[in-house]
DNA sequence: CCCAATTTGTTCGTATGTATG
DNA sequence: GCATACATACGAACAAATTGG
């Protein structure tokens, strides 16, 4: 009866996307926003059914879903319980679209930011001391970054492709899947249309030092260089996020 | 009617595992030991349904849980996917433990053992440098693994402990959501019968020396001692496969 | 110890929508 | 444009397990 509100969950503009990820998402936003935390109980299913106005079929495939990603775990006869963050899959591509889309708290950048700076710096070390890498895509994309700051091409797009190059590169597969989280990152954070040209200017040879030095395969260098860039990083945006909440409040 | 082959998928002795998992797990199992590779086709609902003597239900909410994980892909229409290994959920426990259960190759034992090696230094650095780090539980972790070499407790809980310890006690999330992985590596290859008396005496003083070290707060002495034992475990165990992997040959 | 209520687990039949050929 | 094949979605029913009286 309650599902009388909603009488038009299809017609909404939405492309292509299924009833089974519009719920998914409906339910990973109530975790995310907090409205149930770690420990707490989900509504049951004929609930969530009536609440949502869709099938059972649907939610129970939904909750599939979270389990599968760690944020739900469903017990017989109990209910299904929340998790607590810490067994979210913090790497799942998904699940950082919807905490960068639904908010992250300050100390989450943070940590993400202090873990960025390890695993490049691990990256670039690991490429640098590789026999026989080839840096020249490094090296392009700092010449497409250099030509992005003259008004030709697009400097989001070369940063980011730089950093992903270096996990992907470094010939491990536990580095190269961390790339989604770089992506979220970028595109929560680095979007165009908040690019400071004094802050690419002061970066993009930061990122030619880097890739001269695994050029010359000096691990030393590629990962004291690394750091340093990645710190400057880290200082601009969250320099600027301070900003933003200090303009908000 | 196609279904007489297998009359007993559900007379199996298992307790209490549903049959979700049981069918999520078999179909894990096609991938992980290349009955399916990347691109190709899983079987259509039915064909499944009859393949495992199980609802169409059942069928759809397995291959739910593995689209969350990244192994499979489902589109209108066309089938479902499956997806190269590097979208998998790298660090996902349950993958890893069916990773390690059906078989790993000897690069992803590599890559695996590199990795850990930068992420574990980097745990180390990151207690190092925390004013105020408590360092006794990991001091207490090397008084319990040399009470084990006497025959006085669990080395094997122990050193997992140790390791386990780093990566949460760094303040990083990201960092402590690695310990699935740790984990994993620890049941699969140092579970306690073939713990080598020999190599125990030689890493004992080198994880004290971690301890220490990040007691004092010393960064760089941590890190350069992590390596040092990270290093030499993984020269233990590469070797002992090796031997196990020429015996059975 | 058993009984009953609650909640998820599982199956089946059917209908719809959407690409493909 | 039509038919086909497949995933998508719904609803009703029964099974099984766990909790608490």
């Amino acid at each position: 009866m309650s599902s009388g509100k909603l009488p038009d969950t299809t017609s909404f503009p939405r492309p292509a996307r299924s009833l089974h990820s519009e719920v998914v998402e409906e339910i990973a936003r109530w975790l995310i926003e907090g409205h149930l935390v770690a420990g707490d109980l989900l509504p049951n299913e004929v609930e969530i059914v009536e609440r949502l106005g869709v099938s059972r079929t649907i939610v129970r495939e939904a909750v599939r879903t979270m389990v599968a990603k760690g944020m739900l775990q469903v017990r017989r006869r109990n209910g299904t319980v929340v998790l607590g963050e810490d067994q979210w899959s913090m790497f799942d591509r998904e699940l950082l679209a919807w905490r960068f889309r639904y908010g992250v708290s300050e100390d989450f950048l943070e940590e993400l930011f202090r873990f960025r700076a390890g695993v490049e710096t691990m990256a670039a070390e690991f490429c640098a001391s590789t026999p026989g890498y080839d840096a020249t895509p490094l090296l392009e994309c700092c010449d497409a970054m250099a030509l992005a700051l003259q008004g030709k091409g697009d400097w989001f797009a070369a940063d980011l492709n730089f950093h992903c190059l270096l996990l992907t590169g470094a010939g491990n597969r536990f580095l190269a899947h961390l790339t989604p989280m770089l992506e979220n990152l970028f595109d929560a954070l680095f979007s165009p249309d908040v690019l400071v040209e004094d802050n690419m200017r002061r970066t993009l040879p930061r990122h030619r030092a880097v890739a001269e030095a695994i050029a010359a395969g000096d691990p030393a260098a590629a990962r004291e260089r690394m750091l340093l860039l990645v710190g400057e990083a880290r200082d601009d945006t969250l320099q600027r996020i301070d900003l933003l909440r200090g303009d908000r409040s």
